[in-house]
DNA sequence: AACGATATCGATAACGATTGACACTGGCCG
DNA sequence: CGGCCAGTGTCAATCGTTATCGATATCGTT
């Protein structure tokens, strides 16, 4: 009758028949090299040839052995095959935890990993508090050397490096020196940040900077007092905070910015989730955004388009970002003659957070009525 | 002087000092159980017995050999350890790729995470294109048994079940059936999402379904179709096409679909990314988006307010199943007696994509003038 | 027919960590 | 003073896979 009523009824005939025959019955145990040898009547060396393609092995056997594999569903554990060839084409992306920063990049290298034979492994430390330093290389020792042929590090603050394991820094605390590194005109994009707000006539300008020990950090705060200097207003230090780049760590030092008899009519956020954050925290004291208070972020994470309202922000190209860090990685692997620092440039994007200072007189409604 | 003033000087006397000794100079090669049994003068079945915390090791010794290990930076290699303990403390979650969709269950799952004393390790197949089917199979047979102790399979077709291996499906293609599953209730949000468009008086309306072999992408038509039977509305067939769920896989028929003589005027995706496909090939053609076509998609990935227009879509709570998922998995491994299903609820979430048919008369512009 | 040159395959030793079995060291008691 | 026990620590086997190298089979050549 219709295509799609066809699909509908087409498909239990065929798809859940190989299912039915796969779940819990067919392979109960883990099938390893040693099965697929007894099964194909030969040595699991062979077998293993066969997989690897490595040469000496008859035709003839190399059609069954493939038979019998691809019939039993046979795969070569990671685990064992790293421990012992130390080639796994697998990359490893190594971060604290798995918040809008670190998924961005992640889409990035996912995008830029098909086609280049690699498969892509993201590990989280579990550290998303930041409680304990050193996380980055902890991870890495436990995946290096084993399991994984090369790794993106995202906002390390410490590292270490191999012999013969490549690892690719993202946004991280030495800056461009040391290791091969991809970041973004951090600096820039503060002087952005700070004169869109001085653009509107604010003067008493807050910033919550990000983790002190991140290079990025230190760089917004530098472009921020930079652009202040420049344009002859002086910072109160009051209004400088470490927000600490994240949700919850921005929360205390946010109420205590706004807490203050001479509030700031402004905040520039050191990223945007302690933008989102001192939001959520100006809205608990009764301000409103922008109306009381104008809030401009960092980073331009998908999440900052879905407050309200919208964030103002300073973008970097997160995806890029990621897909850059991918490529640079296979290229050290592959041995390529390259440059090893890639910086990216930011934007300004406006949304609805900031507002003029001091507010125009509201004739009617803030929003300009257009013409016909 | 200032606080921050003195974090900004304080720091590179401390931090790089920690750094400079530790870049490319320390420990040139991976450090392994049997360096720190040298070091610290014991046999490696020592140091693995401290390190695991067994009984039968002085005090003296385990300070000794622990002061070694945190002196050398020890960390025990993942791939043999699990290899010969088959227990590792690391979740995994399986996906094809890294999209919008994973990524935000990546979320939900890492904030659950913390305190359970695991740690996360994503791993993708790199096959975005869906070209193989069997990615759920391979991933888990090249990591269960070793390297994790349980897995969270995402939108997985095939699955089979293993002995002493914990698996939770997100949004599998047999349904709430088998294995333990989250999912959220496609059906009702496909009624909801249908009956809006329906309700702002379309009735020539498309829909892109899914990839064919989940469940979700069945469920999501049979709740279009239930909510248009229901309001007498005769559903074209030519207007329903498969989309496939991925930006790429939908441009072709969302481009039949608009190239008709008698086009819908409404488009309901079976998934955000579906429907943002499908804006982009309406702007192509030189349609405005929503006034000359409305657009409703599903999933509300943050991405979809990114879009402009932004996007009216069905939001089902992804990181609350992502982090669902993953106390679900927790519980089997700890043995828990627990419900295994999950269904979430959906909801309409309007944005700025779809309009009134027929379009209301342009008095002036289509936003009303709210007086002062 | 006898020989060597290939082709094919299998036994074996790692890789790094875990673990049960076992050997050593004292101290203490009979 | 010998023996026994509790307390420590080491040996050796093992997980699943790969690399080396030796063993066997096959074949052509004279």
């Amino acid at each position: 009758m219709s295509i799609v009523i066809d699909i509908v009824f087409e498909t239990p005939p065929t798809l859940p028949a190989a299912a039915s025959i796969i779940i819990g019955v067919a392979f109960p145990q883990r099938v390893k090299m040693s099965d697929v040898a007894r099964t194909a009547g030969v040595s699991v060396a062979t077998v293993s040839k066969v997989v690897n393609g490595r040469y000496g092995v008859a035709a003839a056997t190399v059609e069954r052995v493939q038979q019998v594999i691809s019939q039993l569903g046979y795969e070569a554990s990671l685990g064992a095959q790293s421990l012992r060839s130390h080639r796994t084409n697998v990359l490893g992306i190594l971060v604290a935890e798995f918040e809008p920063f670190s998924t961005e990049l992640l889409k990035g290298a996912s995008k830029e990993v098909a086609g280049t034979g690699y498969q892509l492994l993201a590990y989280s430390s579990g550290d998303g508090g930041g409680t304990s330093i050193g996380w980055e290389r902890r991870s890495l020792a436990r995946l290096s050397g084993t399991l994984i042929d090369g790794a993106v590090i995202v906002t390390p603050t410490v590292v270490e490096t191999k012999q013969d394991f490549h690892v690719v820094a993202v946004d991280p605390h030495t800056g461009p020196s040391g290791l091969p590194t991809i970041d973004s005109d951090n600096f820039a994009g503060a002087v952005l940040a700070t004169n869109y707000l001085l653009s509107l006539g604010h003067r008493r300008i807050g910033h919550l900077s990000g983790r002190p020990d991140l290079e990025s950090a230190r760089l917004r705060e530098a472009g921020f007092r930079k652009a202040m200097a420049d344009a002859g207003v002086a910072v109160d230090e009051r209004l400088v905070r470490v927000g600490g780049f994240r949700v919850e760590s921005a929360e205390a030092p946010a109420f205590e910015l706004l807490s203050l008899p001479d509030r700031p009519t402004a905040v520039f956020a050191g990223n945007d989730l302690s933008a989102i954050s001192t939001m959520d925290v100006a809205r608990g004291m009764g301000l409103s955004v922008p109306d009381d208070l104008s809030v401009i972020g960092f980073d331009n994470v998908p999440e900052s388009a879905l407050v309200n309202p919208p964030l103002t922000t300073i973008t970097q190209p997160l995806q890029r970002m990621g897909a850059e860090a991918l490529r640079l990685l296979v290229d050290l692997i592959a041995g390529v003659e390259r440059s090893t620092h890639i910086r990216l440039p930011t934007e300004l994007v406006v949304r609805s957070s900031c507002r003029p200072f001091p507010p125009p007189p509201r004739a009617s409604l803030p929003l300009t009525v257009r013409p016909t």
